[in-house]
DNA sequence: TATGAATGAGACTTCATTCAT
DNA sequence: CATGAATGAAGTCTCATTCAT
């Protein structure tokens, strides 16, 4: 379907370019479809990118509560969201929301809200459990988690890291870091 | 000094909108500035940005070159960064590499290259002395402290987490986790 | 077609204002279309005043090829030379060059150059079956009839020579000066 | 003076880069002076120009009226214009108006004019003395000859025709071509 | 639905001109 | 008289969006 079309050739192209050098008809040529007719299924450039990374955010979102069912210890569950964050393709939406928060507005907030939400439950049970300490702030925490894994990800294409097992890496400075 | 107005302004809008959401006529106004002032003291648009970029990170290095001739400890130094990076108007540049990495080039990898060169020599020497361990890529965890760093900095801005001593948890996380 | 109304439209414009007095709107608006549509078919407005003179300089070459099959003698071919310069409209593209030469570079150089060649080369054959007098330099003799064409036409304009015979009487005085 | 380093300055930029590639402030260096300065004497940049041809013009001028007085037949006349005109320097600031022509208006009429009317008049008194043919209008050969001219001295920078006596080559075809 | 030519607002940048020193 | 930093109008060009087909 064209919709679904659009919106990954629209996670694809701003990858490479970034948003604001990705026009449209670039969108456009690599979904195969004319520009006008990205016009058809959204209003507008934004609403392309608002989708693209609602899509991505809910995707992420329904992955993880699925896994929760079966995955229910704090650490499982951390180390499964560092997992599924380093996974390329999943994350590269989620990633555009950098460049792109200060304009974006509560849409991305939003998203960004959920993922930090679920990760604050995580610790929060884990501090409940006793397995976390109790001395920090679970959002912080949160945000913690999310930056590393964001940074970590923008920079293995730079940085040429993608051997390493860097989800590993974090879950494990994290649990010794939180653990009580 | 005019060359300086423009700078900081530059970093303020931009802070705010967004480099693509920043047009040369809003910086100007900010520094007080006719539009065509600005190409006085600088090449293009996209000239202000790199040098706002260059100022940050060159104050930023100064900094820590002179710091770390009294604060030898690899604890004492990683604390003095975070707190240094966590200082709102000095890191918003820093920041504000983030938007323009995939098109500022170089130019931004060199100086995020040169932090994180910077974190990587003093995990390396906490290493050596036997106060961090050695089971883990100094790369790494380089990437991982600058990336919560730069996520708490600007999550702060929407989040509200103003209050909270964020560098003092993020370097007592870390410690634990990467502690021998 | 748009490309054609505004390649027309350009010479127009650009033959009563010139070059640098005619801002794109102005083109524009002659045509009949948006500013922007002028670059759905040339990459600048340096192309299209490229493209006016290539296109005015293509159709004078062809139609003296095409003349020179039936009229062989180095007068006829003179003559013809001279009354298709003068014609107006085809010839004001020509003319437009000169404004122009100093900075759109080897294009409109060759473009001059070929019109040169085809009277060198009728002015040589002319020299070799005798007509013409050898002691000069073809070169000279060609550079010499395209000045005067030029500023003819570009006088007419202003002075109001429009009724004489121009083209008749420059062809009579180059004729007894270079005849043998 | 400065005045006059101003008006030489802009007739060299202007030849070399063409009046609307000549920017003010490259005059004021070339003539050493601020970019104020100009102002001081001039109360625009087209003024700048129109002094500078106008001193062109009237210099020439003056010079042909001066030689008129020892220089009495048609013939040596001509000859006398047609080498002055080549003279590279002299002549910089006459090729200059055609660039200019369609906006500099009047003034730049009345000096082409001005030399046009010369011209003529020297045509017109062969003409009465039985030396030039009658059947001709005298502006014809007029514009004939300062296109010529023109042309050669422009072609002259760009094709290396510097070493041939061309002004001699003019006036001798000229002659033939309108000698009784 | 789909197309893509056309639009025009708005971005960046240049440069003639002014004016406080 | 002289300076040159500053101004801002105007120019070129891009690109999100529309609409006739």
């Amino acid at each position: 379907m064209k919709y679904r079309r659009i919106l990954d050739a629209a996670v694809e192209v701003i990858a490479e370019r970034g948003y604001f050098h990705s026009p449209v008809n670039a969108i456009a040529r690599r979904a195969g479809v004319a520009d006008g007719t990205i016009y058809l299924y959204f209003k507008s450039k934004d609403e392309v990118l608002r989708a693209a990374i609602d899509m991505a955010f809910d995707q992420f979102s329904r992955q993880m509560e699925e896994a929760f069912e079966t995955l229910r210890g704090p650490r499982e569950q951390l180390e499964y969201i560092a997992q599924a964050h380093m996974d390329r393709h999943a994350s590269m939406a989620i990633h555009m929301q950098r460049e792109v928060r200060p304009f974006l507005g509560e849409s991305s907030q939003r998203h960004l809200a959920k993922y930090i939400e679920m990760v604050r439950e995580v610790i929060r049970r884990g501090q409940q459990e006793g397995v976390f300490r109790r001395d920090m702030s679970d959002e912080v925490v949160a945000h913690f988690m999310f930056g590393v894994m964001d940074e970590l990800l923008s920079s293995a294409v730079f940085a040429g890291l993608e051997g390493e097992d860097m989800a590993g890496q974090v879950v494990d400075v994290l649990f010794r870091g939180i653990g009580a």
